[in-house]
DNA sequence: AAATTCTACGGAAACGTTTGCATAAAACAT
DNA sequence: ATGTTTTATGCAAACGTTTCCGTAGAATTT
């Protein structure tokens, strides 16, 4: 029936309650034999501990917030995946909010944070998050807090990122290198760390061949349908012959504004992605991406925080964590024979 | 700073901290002018109730708990932003906890749930979960509980899943149309509700051929690699030539295994499968599906759920909701010309 | 033998809320 | 003027833990 608590199995026991829990919580102060006497009618009566009178009377409660944009997208889920296998590791328990990238709603997360519900955050930026007023209040009230992937640069917390800049030059003159003279560089967001890296490195690799090659750049929107508009429209007018997709899900988009247009990938556009699509080597054509370390990146960003909350000082290698993605070149940036 | 309480507001405002409890609760026994001074500092000192006090003091928590073999699957990642969409609809929390498919750990996960953790449960069983002892409690304690997609058909609880049945009887029926002779199930885990079911469907279908079509069963693993040699051995043996695949990720595993088997599809051999890839239609061929109703299927459970916590007792038609899946014919189920 | 330290436990306060009950003051009825 | 209801507030107990402090009795030291 009803949950058991500390005080029946005292009461049954004829044990005072502190002498029961500290018991339970195997304290140096209490006998073998009385140990043993509660670990036995607590397991006996399947006893658990209640979380809230614990949380809130230790004043931690061995759970951590995880906040992000959205969870239908690869490369989220896979963080989660990370830092759900270190926090089950550390016994915590993890809260997870979606702020389907709206500014507003990522306000009101945090503001709910704030009352201690938490020992500590890790958190990627909504898209439509512009400015950052509403993350101050973490910091005055110092909760622990790790950015990862979308990190808030103006806000003095670790971070957990990829090679942004450097992945992007990288893929970047790849494009160039199969043969690419236009190419358009679709963002996803100019509030985003990621998407200004991403976008910084795409200029720098396009200014290295000093006005040989052009350069595009598409602001894409959160709706998707709206996107497929704005790239058909894009590749029917303009005709670039490489794009780079600075998200998974632009790329998506891509391939099928190019059907829609019946422009063959790569003879006509060749397209390379930030992606961590389980089937991009099943695509029709098989997807070059950039597959960032998510599942990694969920787990280095959850460690940094643990040890914040552990009190061990936050070394320096942890104030900034970057873990390298990779690229995999495949059929759509192939040269076309 | 540290976070502020009603006591401090109850000093600040020469107040009795019952009043001003009641005044943040809009309680009618307080006086217009009275709240109004209440929720002005309030808003001003940016208070916070803190949740695990609140929690303790009434026996609610506003937070429900999820359980999911992974999230690394589309289909779970869907019915996750369901279930979300409605918890923050009604102001409740979401806790989320993989079980990675293993009966240890859902029963450790359960085991914890049961301390008044959360007011109920929102789950679906892993995959090699073979008795059901761990759930017992559930019951006993009252938690309500609600399960979805791979339910447990011997808790007495509501359940919200597809078609599987009818859906797999259809996509028979549909691979033996397209002309295949000798079609092998991929089986996931014989212990799962959707598997038996799908199962079920796709013999039924066979039987009526009465021993036209050959039939063949591959129990695969949740180990990716052992399950690509399991098929591509199967594919060099028995040489069926069609798939049916339970999941999605077998599906994916079949096209690899074809590639390196140098076999054509839908030539030599057609695929189809429970998928929710949004990338199924780019795939090389694209890919026959039966798009689950992930999104509603969460959302729908979620809205059961709240019901029984709100007391509005279970009504008929939510005690197994069935929402149906859908099947798009793609090119690796084309005739062959 | 007296004084001190350990050992093992009990009592009670605290964590921050919510809520049943009591009660002054005001309003109304007799 | 006295009695009754209403209004607005305060007091204190509870929710289930953890932990500070106190203390019998046993063990040890002086």
């Amino acid at each position: 029936m009803s949950a058991i608590t500390i005080k029946m199995l005292a009461r049954e026991l004829n044990l005072a309650i502190s002498t029961v829990s500290r018991a339970l919580m195997d304290s140096y102060e209490i006998s073998a034999e009385t140990k043993e006497k509660v670990h036995a009618l607590a397991r006996q009566l399947n006893y658990q501990p209640n979380h809230y009178a614990s949380s809130l009377r230790r004043q931690r409660s061995k759970t951590i917030a995880v906040i992000i944009p959205e969870i239908s997208n690869n490369f989220f889920s896979h963080v989660i995946n990370g830092i759900e296998a270190i926090a089950q590791e550390k016994n915590y328990h993890v809260l997870i909010y979606f702020t389907h990238e709206n500014q507003q709603k990522e306000a009101e997360v945090i503001q709910h944070l704030l009352s201690g519900r938490v020992d500590g955050i890790l958190m990627s930026m909504a898209g439509n998050t512009s400015n950052i007023q509403h993350l101050h209040p973490i910091r005055e009230q110092g909760i622990p807090i790790v950015f990862f992937d979308r990190i808030c640069a103006d806000l003095d917390a670790p971070t957990v990122t990829t090679d942004d800049f450097d992945s992007s030059l990288l893929a970047t003159h790849h494009l160039m290198e199969v043969g690419c003279k236009k190419i358009a560089y679709l963002s996803i967001s100019p509030h985003l760390s990621i998407d200004c890296k991403r976008m910084q490195g795409f200029q720098q690799a396009i200014a290295t061949k000093n006005g040989n090659v052009a350069s595009l750049l598409l602001p894409c929107s959160t709706d998707p349908q709206r996107n497929q508009e704005l790239i058909t429209n894009m590749l029917a007018t303009e005709k670039p012959d490489g794009i780079f997709a600075s998200v998974e899900k632009l790329a998506i988009t891509s391939y099928h504004a190019c059907a829609s247009l019946g422009l063959a990938i790569p003879a006509d556009v060749k397209i390379l992605s930030f992606s961590n699509l389980e089937t991009a080597s099943l695509l029709n054509p098989a997807l070059t991406t950039i597959i960032q370390p998510a599942h990694d990146m969920g787990k280095s960003a959850a460690t940094v925080l643990f040890n914040m909350l552990e009190k061990r000082k936050t070394r320096n290698w942890e104030r900034n964590t970057v873990i390298r993605s990779s690229m995999i070149i495949r059929r759509s940036t192939q040269i076309a024979r």
